[in-house]
DNA sequence: TGTACATCAGTGAACGCGCGTTCACTGATGTAC
DNA sequence: TGTACATCAGTGAACGCGCGTTCACTGATGTAC
């Protein structure tokens, strides 16, 4: 039996994980409070009593985009692994389960400190996962660059081949076997 | 002497270049006809004796932004050149002379395909002057795209202190000396 | 256990506001003769 | 060269429309006794 706590939790979760698909597909300002309330089952009515306002959904909505990305601290995947899926025409071709970065980041970062503060974060802690030695950060840093800056010209590039040859160097300059 | 002619074609010049310094700094959607008219010198009324609509002008924006790029065709800027400048404090701090790719690339790339070829076309141009072979294009590919992911991160992190590592750790994956 | 009341998640309608676009107007430039 | 008319770049005001936000209301859940 559900009670009416964990129902709004429900919902409120429901809003969040809608949230967080469709800005990564469509840009923040192309999404409409109402278009995510609907896509979790609900009227646009309803949104108050979960966020303050949509700047408050989009930090929520980006903090679970970016806490999906790349692994919990206890059991990261391996960069090998990480990589092939990162540098995919899958991954191209469907952002909004994605890589918040490559589909939101520079927007994000002209926007409100508190929503850029929560894709800092995840850099900042993701970062400090690289490892301890200034080489190793170095090197974990400019492959991650390499790959999101690598998945960002495959989405815009056309045709295909041109958009598959760019993946292809990517994969290539990450170590990774054609 | 001037014309009304060229007077208009100023005109023009100057509501582009407003343009796409502004879309570039705040992003398209973040900024209004009326503020890049005024920007321009102008009201926003004169806007359609220029440009069928919003759409059509950040076509022309974007053309403008990715022709800046990189030097011409005729006299390309050595890579070793390119990266400093772009790998910069500058060019971080100040997107609006900067490069389009690492501030509009993840949105244009979702929007209409009027505006999305304009920077498809810049890329297919600039890959092909990258050279003959597919080793030295998938060597080039890799490094420009470590460029934009650098760029893009440095602009998000936070303290500063981390925002520079990032830009350095691109520096030397890029092949430049600290 | 049952009853009466309180709470509040979600509905549906309405509100301002900003923006892209449209348009009548003006006055300087350009053209015809 | 001069004059009368046409053009049209730019002005300023107005238009719809979509969006974020607000709010009275409802009815199911929760609480008090």
């Amino acid at each position: 039996m559900t009670t009416r706590r964990e129902q709004k939790q429900e919902s409120r979760a429901a809003i969040i994980t809608a949230a967080s698909k469709l800005f990564r597909e469509r840009g923040v300002d192309n999404v409409s409070v109402a278009e995510v309330m609907d896509a979790a089952g609900m009227t646009h009515g309803g949104f108050p009593r979960h966020f303050a306002s949509k700047l408050d959904l989009v930090g929520e909505a980006l903090r679970r985009a970016a806490d999906e990305t790349g692994g919990s601290a206890a059991s990261p995947v391996p960069f090998e692994e990480f990589a092939a899926t990162y540098l995919s025409a899958a991954h191209r071709d469907h952002p909004g389960t994605g890589c918040v970065f490559a589909a939101l980041g520079p927007e994000v970062s002209r926007g409100p400190a508190e929503t850029r503060h929560v894709l800092a974060d995840k850099i900042e802690r993701q970062i400090a996962e690289f490892g301890d030695t200034p080489q190793q950060r170095a090197e974990a840093i400019s492959r991650w660059a390499t790959l999101i800056g690598t998945l960002i010209l495959a989405r815009l590039a056309e045709p295909d081949a041109l958009s598959d040859e760019i993946i292809a160097a990517g994969r290539r300059a990450v170590g990774l076997a054609d």
